[in-house]
DNA sequence: CGATTCTTTGAAAACAGTCAATCTGTGTGG
DNA sequence: CCACACAGATTGACTGTTTTCAAAGAATCG
């Protein structure tokens, strides 16, 4: 169940036995069935989830009640809303599993316990954060600046694993454009060759 | 010079005079003329840096020489190029100042100090760092899902300061969209009303 | 197999980009 | 103070792209 997280955990940081212990004591696992919702908008995001195996998705409903996919995550891969998490106030965001998934969680208090006593975990959280915020920038520049086609071209060689699990319209809703105007992308890459 | 600063901080974060001094101890100031840049693609971002006053824009070339604006900054805003500042490597952006600007300046090293030596600096930094991960969210949010139309009264209403200070065809750029076309979104709306 | 979901296609309409020209406001030098 | 240059903003005509809506094909799953 969570040999993946430790694995992945003692790759990514200078973490003692004993640390580790303590944050694996500190958690939670739970197995989302496809489609389960792990965050509905309207409730508050109160945990750390790390993604062990499976895929998720994070989206958000506009007024005219059509969804947007923010993020993808896969295994190995974090997921929550920051936003509902840190100001303790109610998402406007989904969480969902789009196939069958394994996850570990972590509530905030237990989370912040461990950060403040696990300098290594903390360091290592705040890099993870950096590297977040660096991914969601060039995402903004490929969005103004790219066409469908090339943010369609990237999204397929920066995260091929997630493009070969996840639906196409959703990843359509998450290059920002409809499936039609995907399908009709693929269909021109086909034809080209 | 430095007061702004001083306010500042000072209101965002529980500090001790003597930490104040030593935080403004450690920082350079520097004026920008009009155009004046403060980065260059290919340098490497090295600085912590403050916006006393003025106006400075984040912005990125594509293949075709296309420029790109990523984000403004304003008074009481941080500006830089995370990216090539926590990876240390050749940075893909430019950051100048669209009017005479004057910033604070720290060296990576001398701010990594200072956040050792100040947890409240650091737990404020942490903050403001979050912050800036849920705001590109909401702009990833936007970009995908909203209508050019619905972007630009979003960043009028949302960042009304930003929207004063910097000319049209960079908001376009911001937003995603040609020059033309925010000129024709700006005329549909006088012609409504 | 039938039901459901996902993807593709076609045709029309809406939208956005390009290019070239014009307009507007600002500031400079004669 | 005027004429001019310049940058920024707008407009028109045209082209190209994307959306929308409706329908039809695949693929998947019980």
């Amino acid at each position: 169940m969570s040999e993946a997280f430790e694995k992945y955990l003692r790759e990514s940081c200078k973490i003692s036995d004993e640390d580790l212990q303590s944050i694996l004591d500190a958690s939670t696992s739970k197995n989302l069935r496809k489609w389960q919702s792990l965050l509905h908008d309207g409730e508050t995001w109160k945990s750390i989830c790390f993604i062990s195996s499976g895929c998720l998705r994070l989206y958000r409903f506009d007024d005219d009640g059509n969804d947007h996919t923010v993020r993808f995550g896969i295994e190995n891969w974090w997921i929550g809303d920051q936003e509902s998490y840190n100001q303790e106030k109610p998402a406007k965001y989904n969480i969902e599993a789009l196939a069958q998934s394994s996850v570990i969680l972590w509530t905030k208090t237990a989370w912040e316990d461990l950060l403040k006593n696990i300098p290594a975990l903390k360091d290592f959280f705040d890099r993870l954060s950096a590297r977040a915020f660096e991914t969601s920038q060039q995402r903004i520049y490929s969005l103004i600046s790219a066409s469908a086609e090339q943010r369609y071209l990237e999204f397929q060689k920066t995260y091929p694993k997630v493009f070969n699990k996840v639906p196409l319209h959703m990843v359509a809703s998450y290059l920002g454009i409809s499936r039609e105007t995907l399908s009709r992308i693929r269909k021109d890459f086909t034809k080209a060759k």
